[in-house]
DNA sequence: AAGTGGTCTAGACCACTCC
DNA sequence: GAGTGGTCTAGACCACTTG
């Protein structure tokens, strides 16, 4: 048994997915189990591992599907919309929270601010062809953007609000990459099921002065984007 | 049950994990699943994900320990070995495989060659501090590099071979960040449990002139490690 | 109402580590 | 041999979507 089970059942569900067209249907997991002679248990581990590699995509009480291929979202200061837009996909966003809170010690660090000084705190859950993608949360100091709440068109693209009416001006940006697991508040959000890998992303954004001007966390389903980067020597 | 069980499972033993220190060992699964009054499927799952977070770490035979907070790698065309040690770290590769083969359709394209020219392949385990955190697979082209072999010394800096004894001058460079589930060979070789998420990262070096140098894809035990991107506007 | 995926239980056996 | 985590089974019920 050193290669489990669940695992020779993934390779051969591969095979199977392989010749399957995006977007078909797959026999339900109870037929599945039946026909590679396993529990219904291996057999979810099986297509649950296909799900968090990207390759199959199941929705509660219809059926599991073959996913389309991953997006390749960049790994840069540009905007969300202009970037999916590029790709010939079609964004929007859908406002979650815009609200303003005190900062705690570490978002005060982020920001460049006293701990417990009010933050723009504007969440939003971002789609790309009516599916949604990411969980996007930022932060900006209140006493720098006194105005935002009133500018700001939460449904519109920040970056473009920031440079355009804000005359702020992007400088060097920090960005961490990790892999978490969802909450179960962040999978619903994201319409995703529980316990998927995510991508979270942590930005710091900088003006050309290098004052911080925003504090990103960006939660993306793993299973839907990849980030593409440009390395310099 | 809109929360489910193993959740809220996972929260509670957050706390018993934050009132630990490093390295500290967790009672057994099934002394836990009874403290807890679940099953220990349902605390086997709690622990898997706050394995996958990277806050505990199960090692077969021995038990349950919390985990050391993951290392941070920047995503920058620089020698993997002088990235540790300036963290602190001490790095150590482990070879396992120095051969050639033919290229595929794929690695050509990237390599810049025709598709069944020879390739070097190196594919080494990264470790820091002792244990394995990421399998590193290498492509050059033989045409290119034929001294390669004989050059090389496999266990040493790749990064500094080409650059010091090869006289290669690396220009711009693009990596692909995504999750994935790893195969049973590649968490054997990373001694990781089971289908644990890893960042798989696909890295095309050029050199200033624009030709391309390798390929690599590397793989990184998600539990374990983190990436630093700079972003430039 | 029927059928789908999602969660959970109780119990079994395997694989590994340490005594 | 004893104790640990790892895999797997059979079966149950829940939650959601569609006819």
């Amino acid at each position: 048994m050193s290669v489990p089970l669940h695992y020779v059942v993934k390779t051969r569900l591969v095979e199977v997915v392989e010749g399957l067209g995006e977007g078909a249907a797959l026999p339900p997991e109870r037929v599945l189990a039946k026909e590679f002679g396993v529990s219904r248990w291996t057999m979810r581990q099986a297509i649950r591992e296909l799900i968090a590699d990207g390759r199959l995509r199941a929705r509660q009480g219809q059926g599991t599907f073959v996913a389309t291929p991953k997006l390749v979202q960049p790994l840069a200061l540009v905007s969300y919309t202009e970037a999916l837009r590029a790709q010939g996909h079609t964004p929007a966003r859908e406002v979650v929270e815009f609200d303003e809170l005190p900062a705690d010690a570490v978002l005060a660090d982020r920001l460049g601010i006293a701990e417990g000084e009010p933050v723009h705190r504007l969440e939003r859950v971002l789609f790309a062809d009516g599916q949604p993608i990411g969980l996007e949360t930022t932060y900006l100091a209140v006493e720098r953007f006194p105005t935002l709440k009133a500018v700001l068109d939460p449904t519109g693209s920040l970056y473009r609000c920031l440079t355009d009416q804000l005359g702020v001006r992007f400088g060097e940006g920090e960005e961490l990459v990790e892999t978490v697991i969802a909450t179960p508040r962040e999978a619903e959000l994201l319409k995703a099921t529980q316990s998927l890998p995510m991508l979270l992303l942590h930005r710091t954004s900088r003006d050309t002065a290098g004052r911080p001007i925003e504090a990103v966390r960006s939660l993306y389903r793993g299973d839907r984007v990849g980030f593409r980067a440009t390395l310099r020597p």
